[in-house]
DNA sequence: ATGAAAGCGCTAACAG
DNA sequence: CTGTTAGCGCTTTCAT
């Protein structure tokens, strides 16, 4: 089978301690012994067992991380973000996809809470009262979902969607539709908060129109529900709508940006992709990643010593006007190489 | 701490293998003894620690699985995939991303193996001899790189590339330009077999531009190396490249489709949403994941039994002519629910 | 059908 | 500095 400590032991002439400490407390082995130890276990390959350390530790080195859907672009790009960071700190991540599914959430949480030190809840679904279930499972963060009493992750969406409005009214636009996203999400109301804040400041009329599924196929319905008032611009829950947006409106022949403007919340970082290229407000979604796991971390750090309660950390989002000859920014920091 | 199996067997009033058999074995434990020691597991919110039985048992019911980078699309729809299917089987996944990395691929499968069954490599970069060291450290399954005497999984884009020049040959196009990818892919070269094949077999003259990063901006670069030459129809590597290309193109005033063809190889399923919509090949990306996963999982059950050899799978890809009319295929099955 | 005991691979006292 | 002992939470003989 696999290489054990004790096959090293063996072969280094000291006791399993000895190389458990080589390991873990280097200090605390004479140099000597430590480099013969270390060379040894190089040589057979011996890894340490995390899990059976772990069954002692009461530390399994090891993150979990629940999404509600890959297949939503913003969902890999936070991922990517929260892997780096782990990796920092040498600890594996457990992924998990719910499916937008409450109930999985749940299950999935307590299949994994005796396998990880904690969990990265990100855009949770689950009620109030399933999140008063598992809160005490394990060590949870959440990222864009405000709770109390644990670590959080918000990004600043209503200060998007002022700088959205003020780009608009700046452009001289009287009057916009905003497509709402789905009602329960923490994001869209954000949003909203934000619009009617806007609203107010600066004279542009908003109208809400919506739910909507933020998908692209919403969006192309959303386009002829715009075109039956009389805005001049649209504001999208995501960039996915405001895609389907662009694609219809092109279909029926209006051109943008100059009979209609359209700005969507950044899921994808493909908006500039697109022609004409989208106006978008940028999520900083690898940071948020990055962001949700370090505060787990510290979190779990500092687990020892009282807590004094939940922190929480909020992140910028910023509007990118683009224009069609400018360079657009690239997809992902790291994509290079075959596929 | 956390509630353990002696916590249940004493609430029970019974032995702790007693509990452990109800919940592995249930057959082996009389019907009134399961019921209640499965009720007060229950009640105390007993779930067995997976890393203790796999200390035991030699399974963990973990899988792996490794991706170049998320940040490329094509990977978390095969994510997707295979966490789906690796639920299906009450396994949890370890996710990690080399970065693009060979060194750092090689280490994190060898700080996985000890907490894993097996591992899926997708689109693995190690070099041949990389390779070899790691192969029997623990059960791997390659998703689009050729490896013998494992489990792999293949995307055929080599007859999809054959679709793709008939598509043109059909359309009167006389010569067409490839934007190679990068020349380590395995993709890459089999899409070049598939052209040349095409080429001889069509009569359309091919011409291989590159090698290109699989990415947006290179497209831009190359559609004015593609502006340069002769052709009439562009085949990329992959529909980032291609997304570049269409924008380049319609900056610098060539209509499309009527000047030029543009066909990607599906990485993202977003090229219906550009307008003009993008002729791709589909990639069946999530059944990519799953059906590696599933050969995973195959070849651990027949362990017992002697191998036969490794196991191979090879899915189709299908080109797919968008018109701007159409409705184009949902970003991802389930893709609902708030961000 | 159930319990007692041994032990998976590892680390944490406790000696020395 | 290093070895010995005990035991993490679980499953699995081997008894009964």
């Amino acid at each position: 089978m696999s290489v054990t400590i004790h096959d090293v032991a063996h072969q280094a002439r000291v006791s399993a301690s000895t190389v458990s400490r080589a390991f873990t407390t280097p200090e605390m082995v004479r140099t000597s012994t430590r480099e013969r130890v270390l060379r040894v276990a190089d040589e057979v390959g011996y890894t340490p067992n995390r899990a059976a350390r772990g069954l002692i530790t009461g530390k399994t080195a090891n993150i979990g991380l629940i999404v509600p859907d890959l297949g939503n672009p913003l969902f890999p790009a936070i991922l990517k973000g929260a892997q780096a960071r782990a990796l920092l700190a040498d600890h594996a991540v457990f992924l998990a996809d719910t499916d937008e599914n409450p109930d999985l959430e749940v299950n999935l949480i307590k299949a994994m809470v005796k396998q990880v030190d904690g969990i990265v809840l990100c855009s949770s679904r689950m009620s109030e009262s399933q999140l008063r279930g598992v809160l005490n499972l394990t060590d949870l963060t959440f990222l864009n979902r405000k709770v109390s009493g644990v670590p959080v992750v918000l990004i600043d969406s209503a200060d998007g969607m002022r700088q959205a409005v003020e780009h608009l009214a700046a452009l001289g636009h009287k009057k916009a539709a905003y497509l709402s996203g789905p009602p329960t999400s923490w994001s869209n109301r954000e949003r909203r908060k934000g619009l009617r804040a806007a609203a107010r400041t600066t004279g542009v009329e908003c109208v809400e129109l919506g739910p909507f599924a933020p998908k692209f196929e919403a969006g192309l319905q959303a386009a002829d529900l715009v075109l039956a008032t009389d805005v001049t611009a649209v504001l999208a829950f995501n960039d996915l709508i405001a895609l389907g947006v662009l694609n219809r409106l092109a279909d029926r022949g209006v051109a943008v940006p100059d009979e209609m403007s359209v700005i969507g919340f950044d899921d994808i970082a493909f908006a500039a992709m697109c022609t004409p290229p989208l106006t978008t407000v940028f999520t900083p979604k690898e940071s948020a990643g990055r962001a949700a796991v370090e505060l787990l971390l510290d979190w779990l750090d500092k687990k020892s010593l009282g807590h004094t309660g939940g922190t929480q950390r909020t992140l910028g989002t910023q509007l990118i006007v683009r224009s069609s000859t400018a360079p657009p920014p690239p997809v992902s920091a790291g994509s290079v190489g075959r596929a």
